[in-house]
DNA sequence: AGTGTTAGTCAACAGAATTGACTATCTATT
DNA sequence: AATAGATAGTCAATTCTGTTGACTAACACT
């Protein structure tokens, strides 16, 4: 058993363990050596944003299986269960988390110009480099609606974008939520495989090469006959790459759309 | 301090637990009134196909998070502990049941046609359906590379689909990739939506259409005059209508290309 | 002062992955 | 066949997680 002794008042534990307070136990005298270990934090010193900023910190530094609540009250100095005081459970945590970073990403961003296709560019690289900055967080944020206060002013932009290409109403719905699902999806992915262990992406890029030698030419011709090992899915030119081939694709059928103006 | 004074933990809970066998406990003397209730499993009767198959079974009855040491133990009648005679942890065993179930899900369904669009959409199709068929492996199969020993096999199908459009080699390299990372990930992520709890589902749709109804039109003129609530992102026919789009761009870029032929 | 509400604390619990020691069983060698 | 060695399955224990219900101190209001 560690005896934690001589306790300092900053705590830096590897683990983010309870710290007993003596000075609070069965005698009310509080011997002089030990200063009190953790004070209780002030009444009304908590509060979701409070918690929301530590909780960002730990992420970006620890990644989101860092993010506990034994790592949240050791940031805070709190006790570990004074979240549940603030959020119910720790999903609702995770996605007010969410969403107070998308708050902060998409202010100001998107500023329109005279080509949609350029606008689209500018929508995809706003949410693409956002799930980049937080990785960790990518697979919740693309599966999960969350509430989206922020989310509005991109479908905004975006919409108007696609009427500006000439769809009519059906359409240029359709053609966002494909447009938006892709950006999305395709962030998400390559963000998740990024924040692997460095470990797990070698060894899966390396298992790859070999495979990839060994293949036989006459199972395998067109794939012996291209001759490179492709990139990984973490690779972000492919994301650029697709997203010219859609709006490659959209250029094309909003020639033949009804209402082609532009 | 916390002493943990008189540690009782008789589990032998109503979940699949450990059951105790008292035939082998300190004393040698077997009470008779109850009776082993779990023998000891046959030596080699366990092995990583096995185990595989139960936790496909455990997977697509309880979803990925019912997958434990614990419940694999429970299907198996076995000490939850035994896994790690065949799997080095949770990681590798996951891992291994993709695999597995790649092996079952692509075998002889890309049949080649004449045209490459409609070739596209097979290979689109298989992969879909797949990561349809197991929502709670979808993230993970899509992130992570594992060892793809069916994977090539699509990739072959794929790539002589673009040199089919004309593509040189680079390019046919570059739009397999965008085309792949297209199709995993938005499969993954619908997937992954439809296997959130329903309540959670329904509380994400409902808090749209709330927040939807609510927009100022002055600030929001292109969403209001649209006029329809979006679909949620597990919509299927957004993937459809997507691939549609990709196609489209495809086509375009094949005409321009150097090699251009049928 | 006194009372009540509530935010922060604390101990305890259940359930997870994982480890190291133990044991039974199969295999190979004498 | 007897014995030794290797190893598959077992078991207890450890550490870490989220979560709950009781407790306690601080503030708000009479």
């Amino acid at each position: 058993m560690f005896i934690p002794t001589a306790v300092i008042l900053e705590d830096t534990h590897d683990d983010g363990r309870t710290l007993t307070n003596p000075g609070t136990s069965a005698d009310g005298t509080r011997s002089t050596s030990d200063a009190p270990v953790r004070t209780r934090r002030k009444r009304d010193s908590l509060n979701r944003t409070v918690i929301l900023d530590a909780a960002k910190v730990i992420s970006e530094r620890d990644g989101l299986e860092g993010l506990t609540f034994q790592s949240l009250g050791a940031e805070l100095g709190a006790h570990p269960t004074s979240m549940y005081r603030h959020f119910k459970d720790k999903d609702e945590l995770v996605l007010a988390l969410i969403d107070s970073l998308r708050d902060r990403s998409y202010l100001g961003a998107l500023v329109p110009t005279g080509d949609w296709r350029e606008n689209l560019r500018i929508a995809a690289r706003v949410v693409h480099e956002h799930y980049l900055r937080y990785p960790q967080l990518a697979s919740q944020m693309a599966a999960r609606t969350t509430r989206m206060p922020r989310e509005f002013s991109n479908m905004e932009y975006t919409l108007k974008a696609f009427f500006d290409a000439g769809f009519d109403n059906e359409d240029a719905l359709k053609y966002q939520r494909v447009f938006g699902n892709y950006v999305r999806a395709l962030s998400s992915i390559e963000a998740t495989s990024h924040c692997l262990p460095e470990q797990v992406q070698r060894e899966d890029e390396l298992a790859w090469r070999i495979q990839f030698e060994r293949l036989d030419p006459e199972e395998y011709p067109a794939i012996t006959a291209a001759g490179q090992p492709p990139l990984g899915i973490g690779d972000a030119s492919t994301f650029d790459a697709g997203l010219e081939v859609l709006i490659k694709g959209l250029e094309a059928l909003a020639e033949s759309a009804p209402g082609a103006g532009s």
